[in-house]
DNA sequence: GCGACAG
DNA sequence: ATCTTGTCGC
């Protein structure tokens, strides 16, 4: 896959169509007892991505695991799924978790439909975006800060839950497993399950 | 060159 | 995200 192959009309129809398949739920928090995150840092065309899985709400960290793979599409912001979405996949393997914090915006994009979306309907699994920065053009409402994080819906949550549960494993401003899976896709040297 | 949007 | 010196602010 490269960028020239790719028909950005295409795509952009296709997120519009899948952000429609989104479910938005209310989601029980007092049944959660595991929390997942995923991000990924980058070094040419290489990319390292870590996977964290900690208790909830307590937020102990459970199991790592950080996997190396490589990178065949380049960053287009709004398509930033086109780039993430398989190396996120490859560290999510095998992996369970009863809520997912995506490193990326969810419904808060200019179609809807953000890497935690994409990620949370492939694995039907209830996601939350959550970002450093908002993204032009998302839709009214469908963002909520949450200490310097830009929290949205990815998938089987409703934005109520979701910077909910964001405020419970917030640390000085962004949520904890998000900063261990940054600080692993950065730092730690190979794969620990 | 100008403007500039997730990572 | 990543590349990077010095500088500002708590």
């Amino acid at each position: 896959m490269s960028k020239a192959n790719v028909n950005f009309k295409k795509i952009a129809e296709l997120q519009r169509k899948l952000s429609k398949g989104i479910v938005e739920k209310p989601l029980d928090i007092s049944k959660i007892k595991t929390i997942g995150a995923v991000d990924v840092s980058y070094k040419k065309d290489k990319a390292r991505v870590a996977f964290v899985l900690c208790s909830f709400p307590s937020c102990e960290v459970l199991k790592t695991k950080v996997v190396d793979t490589s990178v065949d599409f380049p960053y287009v912001p709004t398509f930033f799924f086109l780039r993430e979405t398989r190396p996120v996949l490859l560290a999510l393997k095998g992996k369970s978790f009863d809520v997912l914090l995506v490193e990326g915006h969810g419904k808060a994009h200019p179609r809807g439909y953000g890497l935690a979306s994409h990620i949370g309907l492939l694995l039907k699994k209830p996601t939350i975006g959550v970002a450093k920065k908002p993204l032009r053009g998302y839709p009214e409402s469908s963002l909520i800060k949450v200490g310097k994080a830009y929290v949205s819906v990815g998938n089987l949550i409703d934005l109520n839950s979701a910077a909910k549960i964001v405020e419970m494993v917030n640390e000085n401003g962004y949520p904890k497993p998000l900063k261990i899976a940054d600080k692993l896709s950065k730092g730690a040297e190979n794969e620990k399950t």
